[in-house]
DNA sequence: TCTCGAAGTTGACAAATTGTCAAAATAAGA
DNA sequence: TCTTATTTTGACAATTTGTCAACTTCGAGA
């Protein structure tokens, strides 16, 4: 007997876009107004607890109470706790990848260009503390189930560096022969720990910024 | 009532350095050989359930199992899952922190010993599977209690790599000026996602190594 | 070798947490 | 209003976690 399961996890526009998929058994609705409004309610308090707590220390029924919703509506809308963080996840990913994704005045130099980016990061990061850092988590290492198919904040931020580069290299800014992906995922990286480090250890944001640019720049650009 | 909680999951080793603290109660035996060889076990059975099911889908009575050890000998060892896991990570960076310990030739070039140290972290990387990338997660996101006064790989690594940093600079090798501890954290951050995109996709790996070489020298090597 | 106490293990048990589902509540249409 | 579809709910069952008194093993000393 082939069980159907159902994924209810993806925000209803993601998972409406997966609908095309012919075995994907239920309903497709995007959710009514109370639906959504519950499941809204349920990922503010995960991404409170979430952030507060850490992953080990936040329950489901954390979340629930935290919610103000009962504690079944929480399997209504999640599989388990993983799912939900990775809805969590999601979220926080739609809302910081517009970050990377909004262009820079054009034809700026690649010194402006990166720090004006770091510097939107950064902004980002403190009015927002603990966010980027579960955004960026190293997902691998909760699951082994690929994620259920969610493309992961360092994914679509390498991607974006991966763009940004190929415009640079049209304008002859950097250096040919770049591996542009790998590049992304490297700026990605060192943006992550540096920045990390940095905040963890209140270092000035505005020189980090421009040590990190400073860096970056001189790795990429062309001689 | 100011109650006694016991800390039993450092390595003996590093529990028996802690020790000089006066108000740390309990034994502070280094373990019979009969206790080590449970903690062997367990620890055996953790880093295989981690690293092929993740930290989610891996359960205390599932480590016990895999051991061959009673169930309770697990809470034994360790206070909870999560303690299990930072035991685990320690165990993986003291196994990986002599990679960069351990020095490079000395008056060796920039590049060559930066390629050399690449070449070290992938051939460990490529016999032991899984390992590398749980002993460098972002452990903040897992719990936010300061994982008990352990240090990271990630951390190590960065201080590692100032290390390094600071020869070269000695040597006049790399450009006067630089934040050290900042460079550490950027190199060891855009080592594991460059990296770890390459595992991934199978790329080349002597061409990635040279390639993330490439760019390190470039940002940091003098004028 | 034997005995004894300390150290370590064990699994049965209690406590806590997770996941299910029939019933209740709410919304929405006729 | 009445009827039907959708969503919520918390009581309940199933699973998992954590404890502990009894048991086993080890080793020192007689």
């Amino acid at each position: 007997m082939s069980e159907v399961v159902q994924d209810n996890s993806k925000s209803p526009v993601v998972r409406a876009a997966a609908e095309t998929t012919p075995d994907s058994a239920p309903a497709p609705t995007g959710g009514s107004k109370r639906k959504l409004e519950s499941r809204r309610k349920l990922l503010a308090a995960a991404k409170k607890l979430f952030i507060e707590r850490g992953y080990h220390e936040t329950r489901p029924q954390d979340i629930s109470r935290e919610a103000g919703v009962g504690h079944g509506t929480f399997y209504l809308h999640f599989d388990d706790k993983l799912d939900c963080f990775l809805a969590f996840a999601e979220e926080a990913t739609l809302a910081l990848q517009d970050i990377l994704k909004e262009p820079s005045e054009q034809d700026l130099p690649l010194e402006e260009s990166i720090l004006e980016i770091i510097h939107r990061i950064f902004g980002y990061v403190e009015s927002h503390p603990g966010l980027l850092a579960a955004a960026m988590v190293d997902i691998d290492v909760i699951t082994t189930n690929d994620s259920k198919g969610r493309k992961m904040l360092v994914d679509q931020w390498a991607e974006s560096w991966t763009d940004r580069i190929s415009n640079w290299e049209r304008r002859g800014l950097v250096m040919p022969g770049l591996d542009k992906v790998l590049t992304g995922y490297m700026i990605v990286g060192a943006m992550k720990h540096g920045g990390g480090y940095a905040f963890r250890d209140g270092l000035d944001k505005d020189r980090v910024a421009r040590e990190i640019t400073r860096l970056i720049v001189r790795a990429i650009e062309v001689n």
